[in-house]
DNA sequence: CCGTTTATTGTCACAAATGACAAAAAATAC
DNA sequence: GTATTTTTTGTCATTTGTGACAATAAACGG
C-alpha cells in the first residue's frame, strides 16, 4: 500500500503560514517564496498541496470564512442561551485566548480583493452578518424591550470594535486604546437598557 | 527660461492613481503599470515624477497622513467651538460629501506594511491619535460631567464605526449596515449624558 | 531663430514571481 | 526484496516588476 499521506497535515500547515504572510504583507505580498520560509518547505510543495496561486487564494477564503465561522459558532453555544452582554465582550476582547489577529487582517484583505470577485464578497458578507446575528442574540436577550434598530446598531458597533483592534495591531498602538475600545463595545451593550 | 514645470499636478495626478490602486489592490497589488495605466500615463513617468518605488511609497504614506490631517482640521475648525455631537456624526457620515473611503484604505494598507517601519507606524499611530483628540473635545464639551475614561471610549467607538465603514466598503455592504454604523456612533456619544 | 529647461517616450538589463514538469527519496503492503 | 504510491526536491521557461539611461518633443526667454 502508498506511503502514508500528509495532505491534511501539510497543507493546514501551508495554510497558516499563508494566514501569516497575508496578516504581514497583504494578499499580494504573500509571495510564495515568503509563505514556503515561513511554512518552513520548499516553494514546490506549495503547488503540490494547494495548486496554483488561484486555488491557493481559494482555499485561504475558505480557511479564513470557515475559522471565522468556527468562532461565530463558538460564541453561540457559549452566549445564545445564558450569559450577559458584559460576559461576551469580556470573552470577545480577551486577548490571546482563542482570539487570533491573523484573521481580521486576511479577512480585511480578501475583502480588499473581493471587489472583482462577487461570489467571495458574498461569501464573506454573509460570514460577517452571522457573526452579528450572534451579538444581535444575545443583547436582544439581555434587553427584550430594545427596540430591533437598536440591537442592530449595538451589534455592529461592537463588531466593529474589534474589527478595528485587530485592524490596529500592526501599528502597536498605545495600550489604553484596547482598554477603550472594550469600554465603547461595553458602553453599546450595556446602553440598550439605559434609555429607550 | 524652461518650459513650465507640470511637475506639482502631475505629482498629484499620479498619487491620486497610486491611491485608487492601493486601495484596491493593497499595497503591494498596486504595481507601476497599474498605476501608470490607471493615472493614464507612461510608466517611466511615474520614476520621473515620484522616484523609486520607495520614494513612491514614502510619498503616498505623506499625502495619506496629509489629507488625513485635512480631515482632522477641517473638522476641529467646524465642530471644536460649537455644534453638538449629534452633528459631529452627521458630518462624519455623511457620504460622498468630502469623505474619500480610498483614504481609510490606503491608511489600512499602510498600517500593515508599517509593522517593520517604526517610523511610519509611528506618523500613522499620531494621525489617528489627533483624530481621536478632536472627537474627544467636542464629547467633552456636550457633556462636561462625563469622566475622561468614557469620552475617551465614545470617541474610538465612533472613529471604530468610521473605520468599519470604509473598510466594508469593497464587499459592497447592505444599505442598512451603514445606517446601523451610524446609529451605534450616535448612541455612542449621546450616552454620555445619559448615565454617569 | 536659438538655447535652455522640462516633459514625454522608448528601450534595455536585471531581479522576482509564477507555472510546469521531471526526477529522486521514502514508506508501506505484499 | 519488490512494487506502488506519495513526498520531496530540482530545474526550466515564461511572465511580470523594477531601475536606469538615452532620445525625442515641446515650451519659453532672449
Amino acid at each position: 500500500m502508498p506511503r502514508p499521506s500528509l495532505k491534511d497535515q501539510r497543507s493546514g500547515q501551508i495554510l497558516d503560514a499563508y494566514l501569516t504572510c497575508v496578516a504581514r504583507f497583504g494578499l499580494e505580498g504573500a509571495t510564495q517564496e515568503r509563505i514556503a520560509a515561513e511554512a518552513g518547505v520548499k516553494r514546490p510543495l506549495l503547488r503540490h498541496y494547494l495548486g496554483n496561486r488561484e486555488d491557493m487564494i481559494a482555499a485561504l477564503a475558505t480557511h479564513v470564512i470557515a475559522a471565522f465561522a468556527e468562532v461565530t459558532e463558538a460564541l453561540e453555544a457559549h452566549f445564545a442561551a445564558t450569559g450577559t452582554p458584559a460576559e461576551l465582550i469580556d470573552a470577545l476582547f480577551a486577548s490571546g485566548d482563542g482570539h487570533d489577529p491573523r484573521l481580521m487582517l486576511a479577512w480585511q484583505a480578501l475583502a480588499t480583493a473581493a471587489q472583482n470577485d462577487p461570489d467571495l464578497s458574498r461569501k464573506l458578507t454573509q460570514s460577517y452578518a452571522e457573526f452579528l446575528a450572534v451579538i444581535e442574540t444575545v443583547l436582544a436577550r439581555a434587553h427584550p424591550g430594545a427596540p430591533p434598530d437598536r440591537i442592530r446598531a449595538a451589534a455592529h458597533g461592537i463588531t466593529a470594535c474589534i474589527q478595528t483592534i485587530d485592524a490596529l495591531e500592526p501599528i502597536a498602538p498605545p495600550a489604553t486604546w484596547r482598554t477603550d475600545l472594550k469600554a465603547a463595545a461595553l458602553t453599546l451593550a450595556t446602553c440598550l437598557g439605559g434609555q429607550t
